[in-house]
DNA sequence: CGCGACATGTAAGCCGTTACATGATTGC
DNA sequence: GCAATCATGTAACGGCTTACATGTCGCG
């Protein structure tokens, strides 16, 4: 996926400056793009080219205005295009898993220590997200329907954090119960 | 995560080739790497000139040998130290969330059609995966708990699989209690 | 004899990240 | 007056993907 149709999507919500983007793309864990301001203004430079965006600029008295972005009929088209073509299936990436591939390499002290240092972070990640959603950043703009979209798309990485812990501790009873080193347990 | 831990985590279980390594990557879901040789072979050179991994060439009559790499004592020490710091957390991307975000650009019955059809993508991706679960592609070395690692690692995409299936009829019923336009229910 | 699996590599390019650089506005 | 947030950009790098390129081996 490209962030370029992240963006035409968030245009539909109406006019935006590269920082909305950014931040929006920032906080938002379901969206997944880090502190990322280069490909932002970069893809706005695009999308403004390929006519699929309009700028305004907001020209103060000196220095680079302030650039408000709106999608365009052309852009709204392609938009749709997108859209009635096939999703695509998420992408992931378990770190962890790779870690637990060279499992023999530590006891199994090491590898609850390294589970629960895992645990821990996922713990740390869940309040966060669990008190940006009690602060609720939902977008409010749009049909009723799209207010129920925006709640799925926030909760999306709450909950999947959650079943992460889930495997987790599964993990760990699991390795528990078959110690490396019979009568350690 | 570079590919380059991922690697000496699955020499620790013995003596691979680069093709073996494409394989298991490619294949195993949870490891995610797409069918990509060139970054495996390349990471293998590297691995090999830093004294991380030993190469040992087969030299047939002509041509280039097969190429088996071993884990060296200094590649399991980076191992350990890498086992030994935080664990990342994992990285998410949902393409489909970033369709939802224009969801009102689509009818009711539209939105359906597409979240239908993200269901069904799910759908097969899970058959094969339960397929390949079946036919147990569990590779058996190391020790019981080593064993018990690898079935956690294989059953982690089938879980999530499953999960983001039960995600979307959430969606889709959530979506059809409030629809966009009135009445069409 | 052809096909699929085995096996190793190169070239080019995009996508994304980190770090750097600058300046205005707002609130304490 | 200082810090945080708003606001826009550039440079350099690294990781990953796609496509290309070549050749062997075993099986039906």
């Amino acid at each position: 996926m490209t962030i370029d149709f992240a963006i035409l999507a968030t245009l539909t919500g109406g006019p935006r400056s590269g920082y909305d983007l950014k931040k929006l793309f920032t906080e938002s864990e379901s969206l997944h793009w880090s502190g990322n301001n280069n490909q932002v203004y970069r893809a706005l430079v695009g999308l403004h080219g390929a006519g699929l965006a309009d700028r305004e600029v907001l020209q103060p008295f000196e220095g680079p205005g302030k650039k408000m972005y709106t999608i365009t009929d052309k852009g709204r088209a392609a938009l749709r295009d997108w859209l009635a073509g096939e999703p695509e299936l998420p992408h992931l990436q378990f770190p962890i898993l790779a870690m637990l591939i060279a499992g023999d390499l530590l006891s199994d002290t090491e590898l609850d220590e390294l589970l629960g240092r895992y645990a821990h972070e996922l713990r740390m990640k869940v309040l966060g997200l669990e008190e940006m959603e009690r602060r609720g950043s939902g977008a409010s703009f749009g049909s009723a329907r799209q207010r129920v979209l925006w709640q799925a798309i926030n909760a999306r990485a709450l909950a999947f954090h959650r079943s992460e812990e889930e495997w987790v501790r599964n993990v760990r009873w699991a390795a528990a119960r078959t110690p490396k080193v019979e009568g350690k347990e």
